[in-house]
DNA sequence: GTGAAAGCGCTAACAA
DNA sequence: TTGTTAGCGCTTTCAC
């Protein structure tokens, strides 16, 4: 017999775990054929996807997503990119998003940047590696680095909670230049003559906080100096921030008669703080947030603030992500959902 | 020329991608030495680091991190499963779990359960399949089926947020009846004799609740009926279901003179309702929260509350993970961390 | 220190 | 409808 000798074996530990190729024994098919009960069952034969079901059940088989995606070139993750978690405005954006992604078949993963950016290029690096079916990043990719890579990626990306001429790709947010605009136009008509504005250092908060303060000056609503009176604390936003804010601005300037806070929880500051020391809200002092947080219907005073819909925009990029994935034409890939401002107590 | 007839080509879009094959060709070594650059720089000779390196550069290579789990059965992710990201009282943990496993070089892969575990099947098999190298619950799997499957994979799992005698692994938490019944004692030393609870209505809340009553009763704070005066609301707790919660409280018992709410979102919404109402707080009602979250200390009056150490809980359950994955025996595999109750003005 | 070969567990492509 | 084959892009194992 001419029996050629036998390789050596190379033999890798494979976890011990079952495999589909397991489960195809048990059921007495082909491997592809459960790889298929899986996937796409209608091109199965009813009692043939009887049986290999009946297979998994016995078995407790969990297929492994990595090696399909692997081989496939879809992965059924979707990145999200946030500042942070904590104290962070984006939940209700990451809630619905993880709700809409669910029941799409997708699983979120979550990358941390931090207001600083500093580990973006390793963040970034470490999510693209994972060949997510999509990115969804909380803002603007502002750094052009940034940039390069996600397109270079070729993976989709939806930016969020801004506007921009030149979005990287898909988008859905609002102005916050309008914002800014808006809100000095409302404590105007509300008869306010001396805002200020206690915010967050973000970049997004600085383009409101400007546009803010130039309505406010084309309103005459400046302080004696001609300026704005301004009090910036650090990002996120805080309660313990909006009272230490208001306290230096009063000491500055104390006539102002409304403050524009950068978030809902630096409003919450604010009230408390006013009623320490003392002033009447919204009598004496005008109070607006930014959010409308399911809590600001419930400060004392109910709180007056800009209400954004962090919901909608979770919903929005999770489909406009499917879409693309989906290989449909999407007509509108930029998206301005708008603000309000709800008038409540304290403004 | 014995040449063998080129079987039919079957190519398979392999997307495009650079490959670390590329990056071998580019740097002029065998594939290897590129992983091995990427995975353990030591074991190769520094020019050749060099080369390699220059061409990943060059290249903008990215490293496809699916196929690495898949070939070495580690996959850097880390799977956190939580009943709700919005509104959540876990999110300190989750950010400072993200920070500990980012530097560790781990992702976070989140999975939202909802309050009422009806996906709960369905999300564990896509978090098990892909096959996380570790998992962290907020609070216990109570379900037998899902603890079943969790130990069927054999992931590492840290349970948080709570004790129980019955970890399905690791443990990291508190026990929800001790804060009860410190707190019903903490208001008993503070001269109240009547208490109340507004709570939402998840689980561990409600054993919470009964230590509480039971404290309560032992002192003799109860109504006249013998019972503790009680609202539940649907969780998560909100300020406005702490409102309507005080209002219906006092409606049936006007006489109460403490509440212990089961959030600190929940107990502004009391100190609100008690404002409006022009119900003196702590003067004629004391009021306690949960979880001293960042703005208690920044509310009117300020926030008496329970202390719990949700950062500390989501570092020592990634390095619980970290060093479980690395091999290393840990000695202690159930942390209770305790609480504080937090003396401010409210209470 | 470097490399060749053999998979990891799955699915795309093709064939019957 | 079902199956066969050949990878997906990487790392482990073994050899030098």
């Amino acid at each position: 017999m001419n029996m050629p000798a036998e390789p050596p074996k190379r033999t890798r530990r494979s976890k011990g775990g079952l495999t589909l190729v397991d489960v195809a024994r048990v059921a007495g098919v082909a491997p592809i054929t459960v790889s298929r009960v899986l996937n796409s069952p209608e091109k199965v034969s009813p009692d043939l996807v009887q049986k290999v079901r009946s297979a998994i059940e016995r078995t407790g088989y969990v297929p492994n997503l990595l090696a399909g995606s692997l081989a496939s070139t879809h992965s059924r993750m979707i990145a999200a990119i946030l500042p942070t978690i904590a104290g962070s405005v984006f939940l209700d954006t990451v809630q619905s998003l993880t709700e809409t992604l669910a029941a799409a078949g997708y699983q979120l993963i979550l990358g941390q940047a931090g207001y600083e950016n500093s580990r973006e290029d390793e963040l970034l690096e470490a999510i693209i590696g994972r060949r997510p079916d999509g990115i969804v990043l909380a803002g603007i990719m502002r750094s052009a680095q940034g940039r390069r890579r996600l397109q270079a990626s070729a993976i989709p990306l939806v930016e969020t909670w801004d506007l921009t001429p030149t979005p990287a790709d898909m988008l859905v947010g609002f102005s916050h230049e309008s914002v800014g605009e808006a809100v000095a136009e409302f404590l105007y008509q509300r008869g306010r003559r001396r805002v200020a504005v206690i915010s967050a250092s973000d970049e997004r908060a600085q383009r409101r906080n400007r546009a803010f303060a130039q309505a406010a000056v084309r309103l005459d609503m400046q302080g004696p100096d001609g300026a704005i009176p301004f009090h910036t604390t650090s990002a996120p936003g805080t309660a313990a921030g909006g009272r230490a804010g208001l306290r230096a601005l009063l000491a500055a300037s104390p006539d102002i008669d409304a403050v524009f806070c950068s978030s809902d929880m630096v409003a919450l500051g604010v009230l408390t703080e006013a009623h320490a020391l003392g002033i009447a809200v919204p009598d004496r002092l005008a109070v607006v947030g930014l959010g409308d947080q399911a809590f600001a219907a419930d400060t004392w005073p109910a709180l007056t603030t800009v209400h954004l819909d962090g919901r909608a925009m979770g919903t929005i990029a999770a489909n406009f992500l499917i879409d693309r994935i989906a290989g449909k034409h999407i007509p509108e890939v930029v998206r301005d959902i708008g603000f309000t401002i709800v008038e409540r107590d304290s403004a």
